[in-house]
DNA sequence: ACCCCGATCTCCT
DNA sequence: GGAGATCGGGGTT
């Protein structure tokens, strides 16, 4: 079992590189540990699919930060999305933790999830990783490199096959292969980008 | 004040 | 496996 933390040096790196690095990370909070499977990177102001795109607001100020800090924010009026912050001091960039296997704490990730039929099913597909992990916007900021956090980052065994798709649920810049992902049962199913397609 | 955005669950086929 | 319903917040006007 992996137990070295990842350091902010490592995760200071463009945000295509450390989905590389991230998968087959583990990510541990409250009681659960999670092995990361599924990806996507997210730039700044070149990436129009960015929460940063159009610059810095409260919401996304976390990414403009330096790497290594938990970037959580609030989708469907239910639910929360998780991403690790990447590059430096003032670029924006992070990557968005799409799905993962449970490693430990399975008992507990059901009872945050008692849905789930399966235990691959607990954190397949972003929201439901928060939700395994219990995570939510009290946990924005905070710092996944450290020991005393109560979310940390453990570095894992290389990935030696990285698939790589278009993102999911973006419109935009579909041409840009970001999402990556290891074979894993946990892996969400992919969607096409949005079914509502408006003409932009 | 308004518009746009999106993940999951619950049926149903 | 697929389709429809569900909701609140952020950003821009």
């Amino acid at each position: 079992m992996s137990s070295r933390l990842l350091t902010r040096e490592e995760l200071a790196i463009d945000p295509v590189d450390a989905s590389r690095l991230l998968l087959g990370s583990h990510l541990e909070a409250s009681g659960v540990r999670v092995r990361i499977v599924e990806v996507e990177a997210y730039r700044g102001g070149d990436d129009p699919a960015s929460h940063c795109y159009r610059g810095k607001t409260p919401r996304n100020e976390v990414m403009f930060g330096p790497a290594g800090f938990l970037y959580v924010y609030f989708v469907y009026g239910m639910h929360f999305c998780a991403n690790v912050v990447t590059l430096t001091d003032g670029v924006p960039g992070a990557v968005l933790l799409r799905a993962a296997e449970v490693v430990s704490g399975e008992d507990i990730a059901f009872s945050r999830r008692p849905a789930s039929r399966s235990a691959a099913e607990l954190g397949k597909g972003p929201a439901r990783l928060c939700k395994v992990l219990g995570l939510d916007r009290s946990q924005n900021g905070v710092d996944l490199t450290s020991a005393d956090s109560p979310v940390r980052l453990y570095a894992g065994e290389p990935a030696t096959t990285v698939h790589a798709g278009p993102r999911v649920g973006v419109a935009v810049a579909m041409d840009v292969p970001w999402r990556f992902w290891i074979d894993s049962p946990a892996v969400s199913t992919y969607k096409r980008g949005g079914k509502r397609r408006s003409s932009a």
